[in-house]
DNA sequence: GCCCCGTGTTAGGCCGCCCTAACAATATCA
DNA sequence: TGATATTGTTAGGGCGGCCTAACACGGGGC
C-alpha cells in the first residue's frame, strides 16, 4: 500500500495516543502533530477510504488491523533509528527523535536491518570487552579529527588522461566524469566531482584497485571506476 | 531559507547535471527525476522566484549563488549518508544512494557532524589496529544475534506500581505511560510501550539510574523516568 | 523561403495537505 | 431545561506537485 508520508505520521501518531490515552480524539491528534483540526479531518478520510482506520463523525478514531500493522511498522522504523541516532552517534534526545520522524519514511528494510545488526555488533564487542560506544564518546569529546588531512585545491593546464592511467601521490584536478549511468552516479555519490582533487595512496596487488584520498576522505575505485574519471595534474 | 524536499531534490539534480554535462535543459532534469517536463518547468518557475535558478524561455539552467550554495548543501548531506550507509552499514550501492536521497532532507546538522565525527573515529581506530568496518562485516556474514535474548510476553493481574519501585530481575507488564510530554515521547521513543514486558537488570550506586532490559535491548532509565513508568508484575 | 519534426512551453485539471471562517453538536451549569 | 461555552465538522480557498493535451518555436531538408 502506498501512503504518502504524512499519512504515515497520522498513523503513528493515532497508535501512539492509543497507548497513551486509550481514546483518541480529532484535537488530540492535531495537537500532537500541530495541524488544526480540519486537516485531521480531511487525513482521516482518507486513511477511512484506504481501509485504515475506523473513524464515525463526532466518534473516537481507532486503527483497523491493517491501520496498527501499518502504524507498528511505522514506529518500530522511527525507534530503530532513534536509538541509532541517540546512542551510537550520541544524539541528543530531542534531534534524534525529530531526525527519526523524518527519516523513518525514507529508510529501507535493509538499512534498517543493517541498524540492528549494529546494536548486535556492538553489544558483542562489548561482551569481549570493547565499549565502542563509550570510546567513540570520549573521541568525540576529545575534538575529532579529520583522518589524512585535507587536500589542497588548484586547477591548471597538463594535458588532461584517466585517474586509471595515474601515478600514484601525485595530486590531480577532476576534470570530468565518464562511464555509464550507475558508474557516474556512484563516482558523484562518493565525492568524485569535478573540480576536487584526488590522489591515488595505494592500490590493490595487481595494479587495481585504486585507494584514493579525496576531500579527506579514503575512497577504493575498481578499474572500471578509476578510467571513467578523468583527471588533470594539479 | 524553507524549502519542499522536492525542490531541494530539483537544486540537487541541476548541481548534477551541471558538473555531468556542462548545460542543463529542462528535459534532462525531468529524465533524471523521473517526472515530465511540465513538471519540472513549473518546478523551475518556483526557484526563480526565490532566486535560487536562472532561467529564460527556452534558454538553459543554471544555479544562482544561492542555488549553488544550498545545492551544494543538501548534496553534501547525501554523500555523507551514502557513505555513512555503504561504507559503515554495509548497505549496497543502489539502496544506499536511494535511502541518502530520502533521508538528506531531514537529517539535522548534528547527526551529520557526528557521521562525519563516526568516520573519523573508525580512521581512527583503524591507525591504532582495529578495523572495525571488516569487523563488522565478518560479524554480519556468520549471522547476527540479538543480545541479551527476547523475553516472553505476559499479561495478568496483580497491583500496579510504579517501576522505580520495582524488585531487580523481575518480569513486568508496562501498563501506562505517566510523566510529562516529553518524558513521555522519550520513553516511548526507546520502545518502552504498554504492554511490552520489562525486566530491571542493575541499577546506578544510588538506586538509579536503573538499566532495563526491553524488547531485547538494554536501557537506562533515569528516576523520573522510571517513576513515569506504571506496571504490574508479569 | 517553406514545411516538417522534435523539443520545449502553456493550459488546464487532479490530488494531497494545509489553512480560516462559519456552522453544528455536545457539554456545562444556572 | 434553556442559555452558554466548548469542541468538532463542513465549506471554501491556497499552494505545491504531478499529469496530459494542445500549442509554439527553431533547425534541417527541399
Ligand atoms: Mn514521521
Ligand atoms: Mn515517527
Ligand atoms: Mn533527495
Ligand atoms: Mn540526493
Amino acid at each position: 500500500m502506498v501512503l504518502s508520508h504524512t499519512a504515515e505520521d497520522y498513523l503513528e501518531q493515532i497508535y501512539l495516543l492509543s497507548l497513551r490515552l486509550g481514546m483518541v480524539k480529532t484535537s488530540d491528534i492535531a495537537r500532537e502533530l500541530g495541524v488544526r483540526t480540519p486537516s485531521v479531518i480531511s487525513a482521516l478520510k482518507l486513511l477511512k477510504n484506504r481501509n485504515l482506520v475506523h473513524y464515525e463523525r463526532y466518534g473516537a478514531v481507532t486503527l483497523s488491523e491493517k491501520g496498527l500493522e501499518r502504524a507498528r511498522d511505522v514506529y518500530e522504523r522511527h525507534k530503530t533509528i532513534y536509538r541509532f541516532l541517540r546512542f551510537i552517534l550520541g544524539i541528543d534526545d530531542e534531534i534524534a527523535s525529530e531526525d527519526a520522524c523524518g527519516m523513518e519514511h525514507f529508510v529501507s528494510p535493509k538499512t534498517l536491518a543493517a541498524m540492528k545488526d549494529f546494536f548486535a555488533f556492538l553489544a558483542w564487542k562489548k561482551s569481549q570487552g570493547l565499549d565502542i560506544q563509550s570510546e567513540l564518546r570520549a573521541f568525540r569529546k576529545r575534538g575529532s579529527h579529520i583522518p589524512g588531512g585535507s587536500i589542497t585545491m588548484t586547477s591548471e593546464s597538463p594535458e588532461a588522461q584517466p585517474l586509471s592511467a595515474g601515478k600514484d601521490n601525485v595530486l590531480y584536478t577532476i576534470v570530468k566524469l565518464g562511464g555509464e549511468r550507475g558508474v557516474k552516479r556512484r563516482l558523484l555519490d562518493m565525492g568524485v566531482i569535478p573540480g576536487e582533487t584526488v590522489k591515488i595512496q595505494n592500490r590493490g596487488p595487481l595494479g587495481f584497485p585504486l585507494e584514493i584520498v579525496i576531500q579527506g576522505y579514503v575512497l577504493t575505485l575498481r578499474k572500471d571506476e578509476a578510467e571513467a574519471v578523468t583527471v588533470r595534474e594539479a
